[in-house]
DNA sequence: CGGAATATTGACCAAACGGTCAGGATCAGG
DNA sequence: CCTGATCCTGACCGTTTGGTCAATATTCCG
């Protein structure tokens, strides 16, 4: 329903609907859904209001789009969590590859963060229903470390909760971390440092 | 300049910006700056567009007016920190302030995740200003308890900004966190007790 | 090359929005 | 009770915004 029909995409439509997706990331994780326009965001990926409305139907399913295809490559490291590896390097692989994320794909980052502030109005199915999955199977994982005794015990739903919020706040409120920092710092090169020692020390047996 | 005339403020002022400005933090904090209309603070604070608009020069003022008002209480627990005090208590007294400011005040919480998302406009000034200079403070008196050997070395910057990402992100993602963990959970009373573990295992010298 | 399918646009519309204003209601103080 | 200051509102205005549409340009393909 949502997706096109069997029929493939022209190359135009592929390149285009790049192009509005691309503009659209930048102009709503700045401004958020509302106070993106559509004009804004024709303007960023270069085409005309109207042509973007010949791709996608409103701002509506621009966002929506957006969201939904952001979301599986934004969940994507912890489901490499390796239930096989050794559990510190397994996570902290994941810290690595969340701040890697803060910092290589910002807007991603606050695009989520404006939609889940405002109690995630587009993504309340996917939140209950697939990225819970997810989570509780992540839980699990570290769960079963802890009763190995190869991981010190703690709730892991709230571990995987810190995680994200430590690592997301470098992207989400870099324009605070970055006043109170000064210019001269790099502030996720010290986080990664400053987040190994913290999990290292929470979390080794 | 901001600030009313000496000429002191009738009791109907008084009375009326108060709503004004409670309705207002009610409508920003759900829907951001762009997001909220006048209608919407009026209507909240149960008074018409244009007497909202009386006490109120504009969307603006209303805005920066509540962000200023708050940002005090906002920054007031970390002033609490008291370097005569024994270091772990203190950490563990400001962390446990600020996940029940989490609790009580989560439109606070939002309206500052919307203003520093969108890079704070409004708050430029003070963040490399006056709320740099308290975090610096801050970071010294954990330096100083870090020289002393009473509190195990970290980077005391980003001891705060995990802090603050760790307790305000029950707040400001509120929906993810319930989504993920389900109705029957008390988030932030489950957080209070992970945090006070992390936090005694990072600093525990 | 020619015509059908696809792509693009300027002009336009209705609703929403921030803000104004003239005039009326209410209140405080003498 | 009177009067001036304060308070309040309906009606209104210009702009912005999401979205439409008819007409034109471009591409695709037999």
């Amino acid at each position: 329903m949502t997706e096109a029909a069997p029929t493939a995409m022209t190359r135009i439509q592929q390149k285009n609907r790049d192009l509005i997706l691309g503009g659209a990331l930048t102009v709503f994780s700045a401004n958020g859904f509302r106070g993106a326009t559509i004009d804004q965001i024709a303007k960023a990926a270069g085409l005309s209001k109207p042509n973007v409305l010949y791709y996608f139907a409103s701002k509506d399913e621009i966002h929506k789009t957006l969201l939904t295809t952001l979301l599986e490559m934004w969940l994507d490291p912890l489901r490499r969590l390796d239930p096989a590896g050794d559990p510190l390097v397994e996570v902290l692989t994941y810290i690595r590859a969340k701040l890697m994320m803060s910092r290589d794909f910002p807007r991603e980052s606050r695009m989520f963060a404006y939609e889940i502030l405002q109690g995630a109005p587009h993504l309340t199915e996917v939140l209950g229903g697939g990225l819970r999955r997810i989570v509780d199977d992540s839980a699990a994982i570290l769960a079963g470390w802890m009763d190995e005794g190869r991981l010190r015990r703690v709730d892991p739903h709230h571990l995987i909760f810190s995680i994200w919020a430590l690592t997301q706040h470098y992207a989400d409120f870099d324009a605070q971390v970055r006043a109170v920092l000064g210019a001269s710092r790099d502030p996720i090169a010290e986080a990664e440092g400053f987040a190994e020692d913290l999990y290292r020390r929470l979390l080794a047996p």
